[in-house]
This record gives C-alpha cells, structure tokens and sequence, in this order.
DNA sequence: AAAATTAACGCAACAATGTTGCAATTGATT
DNA sequence: AATCAATTGCAACATTGTTGCGTTAATTTT
C-alpha cells in the first residue's frame, strides 16, 4: 500500500535499535543521533516504523514512552502480547519476550492489543544491594 | 508518618472521582472542576491521593495517563493487579477488577508492581456496530 | 542517465502536559 | 485563639508531542 523509503535518518535510527539491549524513549535516541536529523524526524520515523511493525511502542507505568525492535521471527500477523519489565532503579525497559500472560475475558469485549508491563528491580539493581 | 489534609479541593476531585465509573485524566478532572482550584493543585492532589493508596495510576497504550478511585474492600497490602480496558473507540478506560493475568517471571527479577491494560472495543462501542 | 513523482525532511511555531519556587492561605493541633 | 505546617495560587519554566509548508532526496518512470 505505501512505500516506505530507506532514508539515511531511518537508518541511524534502526542502527541506534540495533545496538541497545533494552527500550529506548524519543530523548534518548535523540541524544545518540548525536543530529543526524530533526528533533520532529525522529517522531515520524518512529510513528513510521510502529506502523511498518518493525518497532513497538511501550507506555510505562509512569507515563513515560518506549520503543524496542521486534526482534521475533517474522510472522504473519504480528500481536505484542509478551511482557516489559520496567526498573524502578536504573529505568531501563527490557522486553520479556517469554512471560506471556494467560487471562480470561469477560464477555462483549473485542481485544486487539495488550499492554503487559512490570515494575521492580531488574536483576542487574536487584544484585547490587540497593 | 504524613499528614494528609482534607481540603475543598480535595474533596472536589474525590466527588468527580465518585461520580465516574470510567478512569480519568488530569484534563478530564480540570474540567469537571470548573474552577474549583488551580491546574497544578489538581497535580499535586492526584500525587498524594496515589501515595495515600486512595487512586490508582493507569498509563495507556498511546501515552496517556489517568486515575481511577481503587474501590476495592480495605486491604492491608495493596496491589492494583486487575486489568483496565482502554476503548480504542471512545477511549474510556474501565477497571476490569475481575481479570486477574497469571504469568510466570524468570529468575532475579523483583516484581514491585503490574500494569496490565488491554485496548480494544468496549461492550457499548461494539455493539453499535462501528 | 535524466526527468518526474512524492515520501521524507528541516524549520518554525504551536499545543499539551507536567514541574518548581515561593509567598500567602488554611486545616489541624495544642 | 495561637501555632505549625500542609496546601494553595501564581508565575515561570521544562518536556513532550504536533502541524503546516516549502525544500530535499529516494524511487520510479521514461
């Protein structure tokens, strides 16, 4: 339907993922772009790459925002239903592409996207005596 | 330890709360208010209204945060882990205080707390047929 | 390989949301 | 009634996200 272009600003952008292990918010893909590109390229590259559903988004209990690469086989059609885990200490997100919930719904609800995040103490914090 | 006031405004924003049965957000409750305090008096009563454990916090799938009252029986230990429905059509969001995920967590993590929301139809949304 | 098409970009300006400092007010306590 | 400190209002600021528009550049077509 569309055609999404490989731009040199999208590249930095996907490279940034690359390298990081957990979620990143806007800011802080910003900061290692080091200005690549526009503060305002950024949001449509990110909004571009939910859409083309190479990137997923993550809202956090504290109201802050996330990205992280999806990084499963290619599939067909594609639900993020694996869990996040925020840390309250260092406030890193990583995805926990195994813990998957099992719930049961009430009636007369149509479900088409979960949102499944925790918070504590990661296991990097969490052996490092706080 | 603290001593938490009973104010005006106070007790303004927890009638607004009484009187919804949806979750609601910072501007949502500023306008229900009509006046009643200022915008930053609402900010720091919904602040102390979470710690004093009266409200909950819910961030959404698209980044928006509201409140809803936790009306739930008197709990020593309290932990909001039921799941909140975000209408993707309305965008109300609703306590589902029956579902409850069960999941499973590796190793070396500390769960402190859950944010389980699902995002779909509502049952009023999908029944007139959209 | 050049021209045409249009997605993507930069910039500026704006909107929404949340935070902080400080003096004035007011609820609770003595 | 006097005291104390939690709470408020105001102003100013910070952060985050959005929009319009003329220009640039990635693809496609010729």
């Amino acid at each position: 339907m569309k055609a999404t272009r490989n731009t040199t600003a999208k590249t930095a952008v996907l490279e940034v993922f690359e390298k990081s292990k957990t979620a990143l918010s806007h800011t802080e893909i910003q900061k290692q772009l080091n200005d690549v590109c526009d503060r305002v390229t950024i949001y449509r590259i990110l909004d571009r790459l939910v859409n083309d559903d190479i990137i997923h988004k993550i809202s956090n209990l504290d109201g802050t925002v996330k990205y992280a690469k999806c990084n499963h086989s290619h599939q067909r059609v594609h639900i993020h239903n694996h869990a996040h885990f925020s840390c309250e200490n260092c406030h890193e997100i990583t995805c926990l592409e195994s813990v998957k919930p099992s719930y049961i719904m009430p009636h007369n609800y149509k479900v088409n996207e979960i949102n499944f995040t925790l918070s504590g103490l990661c296991p990097k914090c969490l052996n490092s005596n706080i």
